[in-house]
RNA sequence: GGAGGGAUGGCAGAGCGGUUGAAUGCGACGGUCUUGAAAACCGUUGAGGCGCAAGUCUCCGGGGGUUCGAAUCCCUCUCCCUCCGCCA
């Protein structure tokens, strides 16, 4: 959620920068904000001054039958003052709630530094690591290599769930539990990340912390008698974890490192990465989130993806890192870096990690804030702070990576060493 | 699932429907005293909206209601606790 004041004082500043991130109703969006605004402040200044008579008004009752008087008169007025008041609080409420709504739609803006652009084409690449493997021999999809070795089973997954759902098997699933353990091993004991093992069942108010509800309830699962959604990522519910807290100003930077499942629709995607574990229903992710000070944050984001980064470079799996321009950066993110990993069978990179800086805006949705420390030391006003999150890593992406980069000509697939002491020194996959 | 009890400031814990945004204690912060510290004493100490400001309004788990007036009464939801049932 933007400040409302950032919109009340420069609408079209904001206008601008949704207009770069290809919002097409940005400035309609603005403008019915600007005009609720207005419609509530309004409102607020009548219902105040009433509410201050009727105060005044009530006080005076209260003397006059202190003082065994006759209070009828005043009361019979204030009756009518407190039906004004109700007439005018239940306007304001209704301003007050579609006002609130309309923010929530609102994306956040964009960092000034971030490259102008329509969609991912226009993304920068900064970075890029490790030789792309060659091979002699025509290298095969990880859907095709994990059925040969038995390790993953679609036809079983679909029959269970449905499509877009597999099962893995004996080494499949040990290397799969093996990928989340070093994950989560790397972020704490390297890169000082606490581990958190959160619910994976949510609340809506939880969602709506996040930004993944109002707007994007069709991505999600939802369980409609009980108000949970099963989080389509560990960023809902550990973000969530400081929801409506006042941090101290020593505790920040706040970092910490959960493995759920996650579970996501894929509404949108119909024909898209129908073979494979790229995209499925349910998949498995080691996340990052931090919770830091605004001055921070974007070294903070440098950081984050230095911490996406190192695991694919201990997995010695090769990637790529690209800035998404504006087009491409989504409803929540400032600035944002996706880290790509070589797929060999699709001769491309594919996005593995997401890291995000979402400054305020998941912050304001949560009410999460921190007390800051003046020059002097003493604590002053809260102020919101700034969450940034990024995926360490996608697991099943990590897995078909491995898969595709390390397979051999004879169908085996070679396990990375940082790896193997998590698979009991299995150096090799073999049928 | 059944039966009860509860939710108040950072924490603990009061609060006849009428100067209670809230006693008291602890904690924290500032000060006095001290060579320094402790103790003692004095003072300060919630959040948010509107407003240039003075100020004003709101908030005692959430929402709604009764009333001239609600932390206090009523309804409802959520969460927590105790007992019973069930259970990995």
């Amino acid at each position: 959620m933007l400040d409302i004041k950032l919109i009340r004082t420069q609408p079209d500043f904001i206008k601008e920068c949704l207009a770069h991130k290809q919002i097409a109703d940005g400035a309609a969006l603005v403008d019915e904000v600007l005009r609720l605004d207005e419609r509530r402040r309004t409102l607020l200044v009548e219902v105040e001054q009433l509410k201050r008579t009727r105060n005044e008004d009530s006080q005076q009752v209260a003397r006059l039958k202190r003082s065994g008087e006759d209070a009828t008169e005043i009361i019979t007025r204030t009756r009518e003052i407190g039906d004004r008041i109700s007439t005018l609080d239940a306007e304001s409420r209704g301003v007050e709630a579609a006002l609130e709504s309309k923010l929530l739609e609102i994306p956040n803006i964009h960092a000034p530094d971030v490259p102008i652009g329509a969609d991912e084409s226009e993304n920068v690449e900064v970075g890029r690591w490790g030789d792309v493997p060659q091979f002699d021999f025509e290298p095969r999809p990880h859907w095709e290599i994990g059925e040969a070795l038995n390790i993953i089973d679609f036809e079983r997954g679909a029959k269970i769930s449905g499509s877009r759902f597999y099962v893995l098997r004996g080494v499949g699933a040990r290397l799969e539990r093996a990928l989340i353990a070093f994950m989560l091993d790397v972020h704490t004991a390297r890169h000082g990340y606490t581990e958190i093992f959160p619910p994976f069942l949510v609340r809506s108010e939880s969602m709506v912390g996040t930004g993944n509800l109002p707007k994007f309830g069709e991505d999600s699962y939802n369980i409609p008698g009980d108000d949970l959604w099963l989080v389509p990522t560990a960023e809902v519910p550990v973000t969530n974890l400081h929801r409506d807290e006042i941090l101290d100003a020593g505790e920040l930077p706040i970092k910490y490192a959960a493995y759920t499942a996650c579970f996501r629709r894929e509404a949108g995607a119909a024909g898209r990465d129908t073979r494979g574990i790229i995209r499925v229903h349910q998949f498995n992710k080691v996340e990052m989130v931090k919770f830091v000070t605004p001055e921070t944050s974007y070294a903070e984001l440098d950081s984050l993806r230095r911490d996406a980064e190192e695991i694919l470079e201990l997995l010695e799996l090769p990637y790529r890192t690209v800035e998404l321009c504006t087009g491409d950066l989504g409803f929540k993110g400032t600035k944002a870096y996706d880290v790509e990993v070589w797929l060999p069978a699709q001769d491309t990179y594919r996005e593995i990690s997401s890291c995000s800086n979402f400054e305020a805006f998941q912050a304001r949705r949560a009410s999460i804030r921190y007390r800051p420390l003046d020059a002097g030391g003493k604590p002053g006003k809260p102020e919101f702070v700034h969450i940034l999150n990024g995926s360490g890593l996608a697991v099943g992406r990590t897995f078909a990576a491995i898969l595709e980069n390390f397979q051999n000509a004879d169908g085996s697939v070679r396990i990375p060493r940082a790896l193997q002491p998590y698979l009991g020194g299995l150096e090799v996959i073999e049928v």
